[in-house]
DNA sequence: CGCCCTTTGAAGCGT
DNA sequence: ACGCTTCAAAGGGCG
């Protein structure tokens, strides 16, 4: 899909989005309307708006209603099943769930509005969701020098993008460091202002805001009484008590941060919530190059590009000296994407909601979540990581993604597995067995995979890697996260954003789903991720899976897998519900052998 | 100790 | 232009 963005991805904007959302929805434009691209982002730019009545309607709302109680403690006990299964099963719990009380982290309403108790948004809300679009406002200014460069490199229209961000309705006055105070503080702001801010003033037209209520969470997780305890939000921020966020190091970059930059509390607001509080340093008095922001790592992986390394580091002729400017050097992470943010302020709550704690685990949980979020819940994430790599490259002008690519020559490859390429993404490729089985069930795994622990590639007819038996389902709606299987046929299901968001929308067709979801969509959920839970035939997840009937669940889960392989498309949600009523056959594996 | 797993997206690299 | 690869986060698993 980035590739498809013309503009290579610098752009850093609204086309990425457009585009992604493009691919992914691709049949659901053409069904549903296939409004512009456009029209399609600032609707749901100007949408978020009103997001409250938005997610009223989006599952996760109805999804928070239906939280069940509070999950079973024994999931952990269970025997541990593969990362997918307790993905699944722990999935049907996700979207569920009441508020947390003692859920550490607060969360912005208008993302985490099923997580709200009620769903809904008090009128505070929505007035700060309202002052929350007009960020694009991006001043090319400070940009203009890194984007110079980005043009120099690729013809993407960075300015362009600047300027066409739809979502710049904001008729206020756009302040030169817009861009980040928007990012920040309406973006980010955590429901307290920081106590350097001038009460709630609103940068653009200098009228106090009403105070953020404190229901009102930040986009970010924020320990609720962190703030407070924060000395200064900028401590770690502004060079002089701390380090900036994203710390420019001594030699790293040609371009400090700005003072400007760092003086501006919003972006200190943003950080802080970006990076929550605890993760700031105990200390705030951190050295220029001490390493408090999480995006810039000590250098065990040095940088390579020394052309950042400007004259603080005497490019000697010996390694070691090299070691120690390399090790002097931090590391500058790349900006998160959309996902990545999703998934950074998810997770929190996914590990709450199940005792799952396996990453691999909850990232496929929350990869379905994505896919099941609605276009304007990931247009949010696609803004903020638009921003956020407008920061990042505000803060780290000469940094390029290359910096910490080590693909090349003589370097420490950090290589993670071989995988072909787009054997993930390959509707038709399996789940690698451990994936698949999970280490229990290891006999089930394929030689390659059993002696090195580590899934090659499923080889069909291989060994014993063979569907699991009642697991069916772990295939099926196994990682649908795998764009073809889940992503545009969800996609398809998905018509726009009133829809809800069942995490896997093709499996929702069920017909027994339709009648148990009538009311809230979020129940399709439960419904399909209930069955997916159980599919391996496990006690219910401690995720709350209880709610659905299991015979039904059980129907379900079977067929999918043969459905959304075979056809990954509108169709097959009809036909796999009939085949899920007729035969509840583990296609999962079987389903490969199809094509 | 360090990589793997797992997810999506961005971006670099190679052809 | 296209496809593949790497890296972002995260934390348990594993050699």
């Amino acid at each position: 899909m980035p590739q498809l963005n013309g503009g290579g991805g610098d752009d850093l904007g609204a086309n990425d989005e457009l585009i992604s959302f493009k691919d992914e929805g691709e049949q659901e434009e053409k069904i549903s309307e296939n409004s512009s691209a456009e029209r399609d982002l600032a609707d749901v730019k100007s949408s978020l708006v009103n997001e409250s009545e938005t997610n009223q309607n989006s599952s996760s709302d109805s999804e928070a209603e239906r939280r069940p109680p509070p999950r079973s403690e024994s999931f952990r006990d269970k025997s541990r099943e593969s990362l997918e299964e307790a993905a699944k099963r722990q999935d049907g719990g996700l979207f569920k769930g009441p508020p947390y009380p003692g859920y550490p982290f607060i969360m912005i309403p208008d993302l985490t509005g099923p997580y709200l108790p009620n769903g809904s948004l008090s009128p505070t809300a929505r007035t700060y969701l309202q002052m929350k679009w007009p960020l694009l406002d991006v001043q090319a200014g400070s940009l203009q020098s890194r984007q110079a460069l980005k043009d120099a490199r690729s013809p993407s229209p960075a300015h362009i993008v600047s300027n066409k961000v739809p979502v710049v309705q904001h008729p206020h006055h756009v302040h030169p460091l817009t861009p980040l105070i928007t990012y920040s503080n309406e973006h980010f702001t955590p429901g307290n202002p920081p106590p350097h801010l001038p009460a709630d003033v609103d940068p653009k037209t200098g009228i106090p805001r009403p105070p953020h209520p404190p229901d009102i969470s930040p986009y970010y997780p924020l320990s609720p009484g962190t703030v407070g305890q924060i000395p200064h939000p900028l401590g770690w921020l502004v060079p002089q008590q701390g380090q900036p966020v994203y710390p420019i190091t001594t030699g790293g970059f040609r371009h400090p941060y700005p003072t400007a930059l760092t003086v501006n509390a919003s972006m200190s607001s943003f950080l802080s919530s970006r990076f929550p509080p605890h993760m700031v340093p105990p200390h705030h008095s951190l050295h220029t190059t001490g390493i408090p922001h999480p995006a810039i790592v000590t250098p065990t992986v040095k940088q390579e590009s020394s052309q950042n390394d400007v004259g603080s580091l005497h490019s000697s002729k010996h390694q070691d000296s090299k070691k120690e400017e390399e090790k002097k050097k931090p590391h500058i992470k790349k900006p998160l994407n959309a996902f990545m943010l999703y998934m950074k302020e998810m997770r929190a709550k996914v590990v709450a909601e199940c005792t799952l704690k396996e990453s691999a685990a909850i990232n496929q949980i929350l990869g379905r979540r994505w896919h099941a979020l609605s276009r304007e819940e990931q247009a949010k994430y696609y803004e903020l990581a638009r921003k956020e790599r407008q920061l990042h490259m505000q803060l780290y002008p000469g940094w390029s993604a290359r910096d910490n690519y080590v693909g090349g020559y003589g370097k420490k490859k950090k290589r993670k597995r071989d995988k072909q390429p787009g054997e993930t993404n390959d509707a038709n490729t399996p789940k690698k067995c451990r994936a698949l089985f999970g280490l229990d069930r290891q006999s089930l795994w394929c030689k390659p995979c059993r002696r090195k622990k580590k899934c090659v590639r499923y080889i069909q007819g291989e060994g014993s890697c063979v569907s699991p038996p009642s697991s069916d389902g772990s295939l099926l709606d196994s990682p649908p996260s795998s764009p073809n299987m889940l992503a545009s046929p969800t996609r398809d299901s998905k018509p726009q954003t009133e829809q809800t968001q069942p995490l896997s929308l093709t499996l929702k067709p069920d017909p027994l789903v339709h009648l148990s979801m009538m009311p809230p969509p979020s129940s399709s959920i439960v419904l399909t991720e209930n069955s997916t839970s159980k599919s391996s035939g496990l006690p219910a997840s401690n995720c709350q899976n209880g709610a659905l009937d299991h015979q039904s669940a059980t129907l379900q889960q079977s067929a999918p897998s043969s459905s959304l392989l075979a056809q990954p498309s509108t169709s097959s949600l009809h036909s796999h519900n009939s085949l899920a009523g007729t035969q509840p056959q583990p296609l999962s594996l079987v389903t490969k052998s199809l094509e």
